[in-house]
DNA sequence: GTCTATATACGGATAGAC
DNA sequence: GTCTATCCGTATATAGAC
């Protein structure tokens, strides 16, 4: 009906949202202060407090689109780069990598950030935060699930743990590579990550019910180049 | 000479200390305010600046102090309990769980915290983050070079990557935790790490030169008492 | 070394005209 | 829906007596 005050209304929004998302990442929740946020938005206090209630609220519309976002900004774009569910998995912790470096090093991943600087009575943020680690490692436990019925990996590994494996991988990693300001950690992270998982790869009983690394059909080491030394 | 005078010194600037530690784990290091510091530690504002240039410099003695005690109070009382190099390394992780467990989930490695919040222009907190992730690699990767010596690791497996890997299983862990409120995806990163060495340890090649599970002399399932479900 | 009082800036949020 | 002006609490840090 009125379709061009809707659109308006959402343009603004959107500004907000966006720039929200941008300073909660470069400077996390706290530091990232309204003024700031306003100015990036290019839009009033008055603006801001017509949408949100408050600057939690934010935070809380922030959240829920990185969760919307998962597949159509993240994953899709990896997954259409190979079907390999082992090098998806790879080729994951690699694009935070790059962002890595892209941002010398200092911003990783948003919902990591966000998860250990918000006070634990925000019930609703860290519910929001549980979600998106909770589609992250779904997204993660599929590609393992497919990997075991290629028999690449033991039908007896246990895929929910692995894939919280590889999400703490991916966390750990890149909160040292803050620190460090390189991306070392993060690479010997994820080889060590490599390790374990060339292990688990090698043991894979065949059809004979011997042990052996046989089975191992395809490589995914050509993700490894895009990782240093 | 004037032992007095220095002991009481040392007195107030150690209840500043041990405040700021405290509220900066709890807290994070902004959220922490100084009149909580200041109220905390029955200080006043002039003791603090008589003793702390500002407020990063205190957090840069809090830092210091965390690598100073690594072991005096994290790690000794440990390997005191067992000897057993892996066994250690998961007591180490489920040492952090019994923290997690204890402030409700809240308040995991004050290290990681920090190091995910400060902001990248604070190049020395930054030094001093890497160090601590440092010392404690350091420890693990001794764990993991005897566990090699004693032939239940593969000589092949690179220690340092694996150390970092532990690292990273633990931290990431503790954020997964502290979004969920619960224990779960501490447990089931350290598990999916589990699952990884025993693997490991089920490849050593024996003296034969054959592969096989049978050099898994002792076990370390102990502490998997420890972890639920 | 410790105390109180205070400077000064900035935080998030609101009021009310348009 | 958007604008400007502003409230009021809190932040870190300082001044200067004792």
């Amino acid at each position: 009906m009125n379709a061009t005050v809707a659109t308006n209304a959402i343009s603004t929004r959107q500004r907000i949202l966006t720039a929200a998302t941008e300073l909660f990442h470069e400077k996390g929740y706290t530091a990232a202060g309204m003024a700031e946020i306003l100015e990036r938005a290019q839009a009033n206090s008055g603006s801001f407090y017509y949408f949100f209630r408050n600057k939690e609220d934010v935070l809380a519309a922030v959240l829920d689109r990185y969760e919307k976002m998962l597949y159509p900004e993240l994953l899709d774009p990896i997954w259409k780069a190979t079907k390999d569910p082992i090098e998806r998995i790879f080729r994951l912790l690699a694009k935070y990598r790059e962002l890595l470096c892209l941002t010398n090093f200092s911003y990783g991943c948003p919902i990591g950030r966000i998860a250990l600087e918000v006070d634990a009575s925000m019930t609703k943020i860290h519910r929001q935060l549980a979600a998106n680690f909770e589609g992250w490692k779904a997204a993660v436990k599929q590609c393992l699930r497919e990997a075991q019925k290629e028999r690449r990996l033991p039908a007896s590994v246990d895929c929910q743990q692995l894939a919280c494996l590889v999400l703490s991988v991916m966390e750990g990693g890149v909160m040292q590579a803050r620190s460090y300001g390189n991306a070392r950690p993060f690479d010997e992270s994820v080889k060590g990550l490599q390790q374990c998982f060339a292990t688990l790869m090698g043991t894979v009983p065949n059809r004979l019910g011997r042990r052996g690394r046989s089975r191992r059909r395809r490589t995914w080491k050509g993700i490894t180049g895009q990782l240093q030394s």
